[in-house]
DNA sequence: ACAATTAACTCAAGTGACTTGAGCTATCAA
DNA sequence: TTGATAGCTCAAGTCACTTGAGTTAATTGT
């Protein structure tokens, strides 16, 4: 999404090399937790003058701190640089029909501040105002400066403008006609990367989770509904109109017939399988888990199936280097689901000399989606921006 | 695939500036026909001055041709350049377990030379003395020199590597142990891509068919089996392991169960469906279908049906704009099938906004794929390179 | 018709960021 | 102890872009 802009950003010249250099090395320093110049230098085809001009720069700016000489063989001892947690923030926040979750991230992706706040309306105006507050009482609270703050990362429900998905209930109203990334730059006056919860929660486990220096992954995420957060190249894959990843519709067999993954792999349809009439918070569905309910059983019997048939349709179809299972369920369940899941034999992914697991478990709970949002920003911040086109 | 050794090119330099924006300028250029220098400078967010450099510097190599002056409104005249069809070729290279297609494009994505051959053997060393020599004989036969070759693309049926889907029949014997591409770039001594059918066709679709402009889209080609290709910000998504898009393995709902899609869609299901035992050629089904065979009509219709729900896929898991047919069939068949699919209704791309039809129809033919590896080079040359991570 | 305006383009100077090569320093190996 | 090695800095050099002044040729307005 917003891509109109930004299409007149195509060319390089000496400063954007720079900003882009400056991307690179912070990247590569928060991928490896810390790293000597000289290093940087070979791993990124620059000369070890140009690093150390963009380290002290970076230093200088309080994004890296020194973390101490390492001696690695012969020759001078290397000095290590790691990345400043302090020195930046990323602000996340994520919207849904009824409530707004909010988080301010520090550089190694430890939050700092979560809130959470009922919406009595999804209006612009009204939300906005919210955002605004959140935003500053959590800055006042963590004793940070406006400053210091990167960007805001903000998620909400897709799809984005008017498709053959829109109205079914999911969609926030009164956002249909604005665009969401420009209305929040304005008001925040920082630069805004809008997106899905599943690409949001995928960037969160790329910049500190189970994803880490992985470049081609996906992730399942369980909202409301299910989502496909795709990163390719270590970049989201949005789609052209920024609604990539809509899985939930897909249809999957079952023993009755072929059905929309999202009615057997979802909160949702949990609770519609526990005849559960009001919302079932995460902590409930943790004791019923534990519990060893038998309605859950069940549902966790078609779910695998389901998600086995989805394992197979993303790897072939992506051929990533791993699946990751995370989003608004409780661990118990996620780890259930990536243990019994049947992982389909016939796929590009089932390799001989396979290294990462082809499914695994990210980060889960009620606020996954929060944090991803600011993993926008973070992800951002360690890699260098491709122009598109 | 071959992403181990340009790891190292993730810093940018004067250089490597210099050349990311000449691929810009000669891409805008491509994509325009003709264009003059203040309007690529404002599209690409570079100076006036900077762009005159870099077309001087085009001109000089013989890639850009002064194509005349435009008056447009005030001020003076624009100067206009396109891209010189003989500035540069792009050699193409399809190999089969059977048989050697090659070709040689000019830079306007003109073939200037095809050649196919029977190939005994598959094995590496006879395949490299086979495209040695094809090559040199079309480029005697044209006249051209050999330091006008830009690179050659490379189209090898997948997957790539040791594979939950290798052995089914379709792979290379004596290919699964090297590298193909520094193979060939160590025969050649030219810059090699290698990719699939059905990327290096959609990417054909890019650089002079129906997919011009266009950044995110999906190519469905007709091989033996049914390919995916996905273009991405201009750039194809290989996958992690370069075997991303192995959509024919997909299962998809049929009125008795479930089967993979390549089993109804396909030239292989084709075949069965008309008891054909030898192989059948684009132009015996092109009478076929003329002649509106009953078994071939069977085939179109359960092939329509396993097509809309493929639609539906592609579109919900990577919204892109548009999706492109095409591929080793008679342009009438896949008129047909275009025409008749029923598009889904409950998919992101069906839009209210839309500009771009949600299906069509691609080059076709027996030579697609390798007039597609031959754009794998064009491509690059008309795209900044992005470096991974 | 003639001047003012506009826009593409060039020339020359200026600037930012990277590379190169010499030199310094700390560690390891012989 | 000495030589080799490797990280790092300093200073000079280079590359490619930007800036600003000036030229040219078309349109607009009086």
């Amino acid at each position: 999404m917003r891509r109109a802009d930004k299409d007149t950003l195509i060319g390089t010249n000496a400063e954007r090399s720079r900003s882009s250099n400056r991307q690179a090395v912070l990247g590569r320093i928060q991928m490896a937790g810390q790293l000597g110049r000289a290093e940087i230098a070979r791993s990124l085809g620059l000369s070890t003058q140009a690093v150390s001009n963009i380290i002290a720069e970076l230093h200088e700016d309080g994004l890296l701190v020194e973390t101490g000489v390492r001696t690695a063989g012969r020759g001078l001892p290397v000095m290590q640089f790691g990345v400043n947690p302090a020195g930046g923030y990323a602000l996340g926040v994520e919207i849904r029909p009824d409530a707004i979750f909010t988080a301010l991230l520090n550089l190694h992706g430890t939050a700092v501040a979560t809130r959470r706040r009922a919406l009595r309306s999804s209006k612009p105006t009204h939300v906005l105002s919210k955002v605004l507050k959140l935003r500053d009482e959590m800055l006042g609270k963590a004793g940070i400066s406006q400053d210091l703050l990167l960007g805001a990362g903000i998620v909400m429900p897709g799809p984005f403008g008017q498709t053959g998905l829109s109205g079914l209930g999911s969609d926030l109203t009164g956002w249909h006609s604005v665009d969401a990334a420009t209305v929040f730059e304005d008001a925040l006056a920082i630069p805004v990367e809008v997106s899905n919860d599943a690409n949001a929660a995928a960037l969160a486990e790329r910049v500190g989770g189970a994803a880490q220096g992985l470049s081609h992954f996906a992730y399942l995420y369980f909202g409301a509904g299910l989502g496909l957060g795709l990163v390719n190249q270590g970049q989201i894959v949005t789609g052209a109109f920024g609604n990539a990843g809509e899985i939930g519709h897909v249809r999957v067999m079952t023993p009755s017939g072929s059905r929309p993954l999202e009615t057997l792999v979802s909160r949702v349809s949990v609770q519609s399988q526990l005849n559960a009439h009001g919302a079932l918070d995460i902590a409930s569905l943790d004791a019923i888990y534990s519990a060893k309910d038998p309605d859950l059983l069940l549902w966790l019997e078609s779910a695998t199936d389901a998600l086995g048939q989805a394992v197979g349709l993303i790897e072939n179809l992506f051929d990533p280097q791993t699946i990751i299972l995370g989003g608004a369920m409780p661990e118990a369940v996620l780890d259930h689901l990536v243990r019994t899941t049947r992982l389909p034999k016939l796929s590009v992914a089932n390799r001989a000399d396979a290294t990462a697991p082809r499914l695994q478990r990210g980060a889960s709970g009620r606020m996954t989606a929060t944090l991803g949002a600011a993993s926008l920003i973070l992800n951002r911040a360690f890699t260098p921006q491709t122009a598109a086109l």
